[in-house]
DNA sequence: TATTGTTATACTCTATAACTATA
DNA sequence: TATAGTTATAGAGTATAACAATA
């Protein structure tokens, strides 16, 4: 069973015998589909990694840092989806793993901003090539065509269903 | 801000102006796009089954129990992935709805059948067509041979990333 | 010994409310 | 009045441990 906890309720049974790739009938649904790949994804990143001390998300926290210096926690948890209450806890973290620096900004007095450290440039760096390496493996049973289509729909989705 | 919870942390900042379906660079990482596109459905199938009083989960629940009556609790909580304790809640508020009933499994004491009653097959039928609806509405935005295309390339994940 | 259902408990991730400082 | 960061708290969804009944 997967270890990951807490993604929503999924939305069909499991066939007790997956169908085959090749077969036309009896897709599974898609909140299914959707659940358990995204679930799947989510446990080979968070193990791979693991050994860096790192979640997927401080990654990604560290990742929206990098493309654009100096953001502040609003920002980054904008960013991220969850709420400034819940970047406090997250920043705390990496700031305890001197990854990243809090400093008041220097036009709003109100703001940090968040500066990534070299220790934290090099934790986001070899994520990034974990991170790859996974997407690669996790896709490699669909031809490269077929892995750019996926992701190119799964991005038209996200777009059209934006405001729900 | 979505306000469903507890799903995975991201894997990539979002682009503060998300680019558009049509560019080439630039896609983001894998699982933002697999959070992001599971999260919305999420939403969506829990917002349009909530006048039924019923969530996803529990509607897939009741939709293992239609395909082969008389499960064991501990069959239904391995179809849906979760615990066997978890499933205990589960089932009571099922049952306190009077969609399913428990009784003896007549061959092996140890167990529960769990087994649809009228007013449950009604509540999964009326949530099946909202459930259709959605799927139909979240992916209109595709055409039907690349929706189609985006659920087999999904399954395909899933049976290739099955162990982890 | 192993499995099923159950209860009690605890963990993780997240949000809401309320406070302080600042705009 | 509104916003940023913070703290305290609560809720949802889940699992682990331990127990009784049964296999």
């Amino acid at each position: 069973m997967l270890t990951i906890k807490k993604v929503y309720g999924l939305q069909v049974p499991i066939p007790a015998h997956p169908p085959r790739p090749s077969e036309e009938a009896a897709l599974p649904r898609l909140g299914y589909l959707l659940k358990h790949a995204a679930l799947h994804y989510a446990e080979l990143t968070s193990a791979e990694l693991a050994p860096l001390g790192i979640t997927p998300q401080e990654w990604a926290a560290l990742n929206c840092l990098d493309d654009q210096p100096d953001r502040s926690q609003k920002e980054v948890a904008d960013l991220l989806g969850i709420d400034r209450t819940t970047m406090v806890a997250l920043i705390d973290r990496l700031q305890t793993q001197a990854w990243v620096e809090r400093r008041p900004h220097p036009a709003d007095r109100r703001k940090n901003t968040v500066t990534l450290t070299p220790p934290g440039r090099a934790i986001l760096h070899s994520g990034a090539t974990i991170i790859d390496n996974c997407e690669h493996q996790f896709l490699a049973a669909l031809g490269a065509p077929a892995a750019h289509q996926l992701k190119q729909a799964l991005r038209t989705l996200i777009t059209a269903n934006q405001s729900r």
